[in-house]
DNA sequence: TGTACATCAGTGAACGCGCGTTCACTGATGTAC
DNA sequence: TGTACATCAGTGAACGCGCGTTCACTGATGTAC
């Protein structure tokens, strides 16, 4: 991404890897195509080969097995997040770092993801994983190889070791667990755009404070 | 369990009831042995009840799946765990409640698993669980369902409505999140004992506010 | 205490299914001269 | 610009595997009288 954008302009890809870019892109639209039609769990491989016109052995020659496409477009917007936490400036304390990041995440995420697949796709995907057990379950579990590695950056930022001080670790849990209930509400909820959850998020990190004090009658 | 103390004592089950009781907790044993010593992934269901010394179709009689097998102590625990929050007087506020309630659930763990496996063999499991892809990615799903719990419990507590105010979640959320950074250093920590992941609960639940502000150098 | 019947845990064997792998092969694209 | 060779994406068909299901059946336990 920043490599494209700073060095010259990468020489044009040659025919061949145009072509497996396309078909790449072709398999993975289909797929998400089709589990988000059809349900995951009721589409085969060997159907997704069938409709993007490849052999099921082309499949998995592009993705290791099913559960690899149904999160391709995952996996980009992840390392898109981590691209916007990278460059937040130093001054930023963690929280405030994470916070800007993943606003700022959500605010240009539409682009990243359209240079594959339709943004409307990738949002009924991301709903579809939230809905179906076996990938709410991978999701989780990616979610929190994710929050190793912004732990690691966190400490990196602060200074601090993450083998003996908890704190990154535990900030990013604090943060992963409001994004997770974000993700919840967003996905049962009636708006199903990239600004509802946008909007969602704000309102959630702003909410988690008053949240851990006290009791809540009060308010 | 509660039933259990205060009512009459129950009256003995039948022959037939208890040997459903023993066949269950052979299987239980046999494939939690199994899955510790050789891996989860490599243990057949066949092997399982192969090595319970029953048909593989008595095996699917008392588990929907291998997956369920895995998890049945696990289970035990979480309800055990729920229960201590259940029984935590109101006047505690909601994570004061959560804290206390894990502490005396870690506390009197031991005798609520011995019931029915020893409780060497259900931290054994849980270690595999956390090292083990898929059984993590289904720990965490499961842990989600269990914070959806809690967080009504809490709601209901404080007496206000989960559907609208989110403090609750978010709550929850937090603090499922420092749980699950405790269960992740413990299992790849040099003490596997029950004492240690006690102690570990205590200490990241009072690091998690320092970790919450400002930066952590000046620390 | 005994008999007749009902219930239900457990059996054994066969099967369907889809994921992912293996193999030897074809033909398009890329490269060197 | 053309030729010879190398690389490598894609093929097709067959297979192994383990999970979970289905079926008709047996025999132990429970219950009613």
């Amino acid at each position: 991404m920043d490599t494209a954008e700073i060095a010259r302009p990468a020489p044009r890809p040659g025919l061949r890897e145009r072509k497996k870019r396309r078909t790449r892109d072709t398999l993975l639209r289909t797929a998400l195509e089709l589990f988000t039609t059809q349900g995951y769990e009721r589409t085969t491989v060997d159907e997704i080969a069938e409709a993007a016109e490849v052999s099921q052995r082309t499949f998995f020659r592009y993705f290791p097995g099913k559960e690899e496409a149904a999160f391709a477009v995952q996996a980009l917007a992840e390392e898109h997040f981590l691209a916007a936490l990278r460059s937040r400036p130093p001054h930023e304390a963690p929280m405030e770092a994470l916070r800007r990041a993943v606003l700022e995440g959500w605010d240009t995420l539409r682009e990243a993801v359209e240079s594959v697949v339709p943004v409307e796709l990738y949002l009924r995907m991301y709903r579809l994983i939230e809905s179906t057990p076996v990938l709410l379950a991978a999701h989780l579990r990616r979610s929190a190889e994710i929050e190793e590695r912004l732990a690691r950056l966190l400490a990196e930022r602060e200074g601090v070791d993450v083998a003996t001080d908890p704190r990154p670790r535990l900030a990013v849990a604090v943060f992963g667990g409001v994004m997770r209930v974000t993700e919840r509400q967003w996905s049962t909820g009636e708006d199903f755009s990239l600004a509802a959850i946008r909007t969602l998020t704000a309102a959630y990190l702003d909410q988690v404070g008053p949240a851990l004090t006290g009791h809540w009658r009060a308010d």
